[in-house]
DNA sequence: GGGCGTGCGGCCTGA
DNA sequence: TCAGGCCGCACGCCC
């Protein structure tokens, strides 16, 4: 008889929430250990490290992620160190500064509000370093999460755009392709490839097409183009 | 005796808003001219003209910039154009994304919020493109105007800029490294981890590089430095 | 863009 | 050795 454990064993593997990046650490700069995005991150099982940061506060591969409370950035608009730190994350080949709880109504803050709005244009502009508005905490390290998963799948294989206006001939060959149900991106493309034009597809004897399309695509296929 | 109107002419100047960007214009794609940007630039007496744009929707000296409400940002996300929109605006030296109307809570419509937060940080991260996120299209009118403001007093406050000869070290190596095709800012980054400095990396041996470089662009690299 | 369902083929098993 | 089932994965679809 099996061991009761082993009845829920599926089961309980599948709820018991994996790590999300086991690939690519999150690695935490050591001042921010006591932050309640640290608290979050390990509550989600993500794999992060603690390491003293000179730079930024969260580093994931080679992006340094800067994070600061909507506080923390008001306060940093005064005594002008973001721009020097903005400058250094540039030191890193990517970067983007995380602002948390950020408030549309900055009066309340007695800042004016194109004060605001001229340091949202100077960072953009000027440094060009991207922004991520979070709403919390657990917010903030959902993103930083994702931002390490993307890391885990290093063949993001897919889609040439689709659309009925694009440029090339190839692209509207593709999206005219991938308007048969079963066909994507990869069967499009393949089948281009093979036949080299539409006319030829269309055309194709089921055992040809067969080398792309399995059978229940085929069947699809032929169904809607010609009967 | 002067006219009644000029007794108000003072109280009236002073109300009535000045142009604020008299020398740099806002210039509107043709397609946003229904807009209620474009009427709201429109009463803050902004200095606009409209152009067809092939890019973007508005331009304000070398800055391009993409004006998306939420929905549209989200229809975009499906019909896969931003990324193409995107990589466009990089033919212009600067660049920014506007939201306009951002709701946090995206499963509202029906879409996964990861899906969302996934999107962002690809236009952060693959693309470095800032975006800016407005409450409406007044607010996004202001916000445009402070952009071409700051190119009416052209050394003021905007001082701040990173400049190119204030480059570190590693910012001067990476750029070289980027030089060699095939090579892109992660790749420039990671050799630089492993040999910290230039003469390292290239007297360094082909089994040293390989782990880093693959082999068609470690043969580039050693043909370019070598042959 | 991510999540999720689905079908295909590779693989492991057992007789 | 091969049939059958199981699992992982690639692909397509949805929002
Ligand atoms: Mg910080
Ligand atoms: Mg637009």
């Amino acid at each position: 008889m099996k061991p009761i454990e082993n009845i829920f064993s599926k089961k309980g593997a599948k709820k018991e929430a994996e790590c999300p990046n086991s690939k690519t650490p999150i690695i935490v700069d050591t001042r921010e250990k006591q932050s309640l995005v640290a608290a979050n991150l390990l509550h989600k099982k993500a794999n992060i490290e603690f390491e003293k940061l000179d730079i930024g506060d969260y580093l994931i591969n080679d992006i340094i992620v800067e994070r600061k409370t909507f506080q923390d950035f008001l306060s940093s608009m005064i005594n002008k160190r973001l721009p020097e730190q903005l400058s250094n994350m540039k030191k890193y080949p990517k970067q983007f500064l995380i602002i948390e709880g950020f408030y549309y109504n900055y009066e309340k803050f007695n800042f004016h509000e194109n004060a605001v709005r001229g340091m949202l244009l100077s960072i953009a502009t000027d440094f060009q370093t991207p922004i991520i508005f979070t709403e919390d905490e657990e917010d903030t390290a959902k993103f930083l999460i994702l931002t390490a998963k993307k890391f885990e799948k290093p063949k993001t294989n897919t889609s040439i755009r689709p659309s009925r206006n694009s440029k090339t001939l190839e692209e509207q060959r593709l999206f005219i392709l991938e308007g048969f149900p079963g066909i994507g991106p990869s069967t499009a493309y393949a089948l281009l490839k093979k036949f080299h034009n539409l006319k030829n597809i269309f055309k194709a004897k089921k055992k040809d097409l067969s080398e792309i399309l399995d059978e229940k695509k085929l069947d699809k296929f032929k169904e809607i183009l010609e009967d």
